[in-house]
DNA sequence: GTCTATAGCTAGATAGAC
DNA sequence: GTCTATCTAGCTATAGAC
């Protein structure tokens, strides 16, 4: 519903309905709509993290992993990072994060470079779901040159990428 | 009405009520409710564009200015690039964009330096002001080192940033 | 350009029977 | 947990008088 919607589709009545039941039934299930839209989200966020955790484990495998998993869901991409409820993702986004950092780099370093990296994928998925990106052309050196820009060391990593190295968290 | 509470709260009975007419005069100014939003858009992108217009003519400062006008905006800087209205931001912010990609090196290269860019800082201030940084600290180091990583020799811009550096586009 | 009046729709939410 | 019934509230939009 919330593909094939948008956010302001996913209502107590709309998701009632589509489950067979009356409206007034599902306050047995959830106290107000509010509940309703706060659990949607953590059913998303925990489809992301099972995603990523299903992904290459490198950085390069992970950041397009992500792309490619908000791609697929646009509506449920608008939706991240914008919750305030702080609790909602902290279970299942954890192992990813903890992950990225640890392939970022020295530790000082890698929080500001998860957030930059962060920042830049959300940005990017976001402008390029939007059409933001006017002047056309073919968007995936964009992705590749982030990386390159933002990851410590890529080059010698991505020369590395068919031999070993999926870590584990 | 926007920041105060939300898109949501920008009908066309609230901003008729707003500036002391009925809702139904309304509409002998905006056909209906799409047509109120698209001028809302284009009021908030204009501003956008005249900010950075006055704000310092480099990367970084532009950049700067950018946050700087989202963090004043949060409502309308959630808005920003989803307009699917592709004509809407043409005119106002032509110029800054212009000045941008002049200002980052190579031709060849600068639509995807500009790309990362504003990627970078559309998603940084998204996350921001989401409250998605959850480990906390200071944020600035961030933007610091986003800018350092994505401009070509952004270092010597910033040494030279005292003397001349105003471009007109 | 403004008003009154009105129609239609949708959503949120509660009460009480089963 | 489900139902029926009901209430409130808000928004979109149109018709027609002034």
């Amino acid at each position: 519903m919330l593909e094939s919607g948008g956010i302001r589709s996913v209502t107590m009545l709309g998701v009632a309905k589509k489950v067979g039941i009356k409206g007034a039934s599902l306050y047995k299930h959830f106290s107000d709509a509010e509940q309703l839209l706060i659990a949607l989200e953590e059913l998303n966020l925990g489809d992301l993290g099972q995603a990523l955790s299903d992904a290459e484990q490198s950085v390069p495998g992970l950041a397009r992993e992500f792309l490619r998993f908000c791609k697929s869901r646009p509506e449920q991409s608008k939706l991240l990072f914008r919750s305030g409820n702080p609790e909602v993702s902290a279970m299942t986004m954890r192992a990813p994060l903890a992950l990225l950092t640890h392939l970022l780099g020295d530790p000082q370093e890698a929080l500001i470079r998860l957030r930059i990296l962060t920042s830049f994928l959300h940005g990017f998925n976001l402008m390029d779901e939007a059409g933001a990106f006017r002047q056309g052309g073919d968007l995936s050196p964009v992705v590749e040159a982030g990386l390159r820009l933002i990851v410590p060391e890529f080059g010698w990593m991505e020369s590395k990428r068919t031999s070993e190295n999926h870590l584990s968290c």
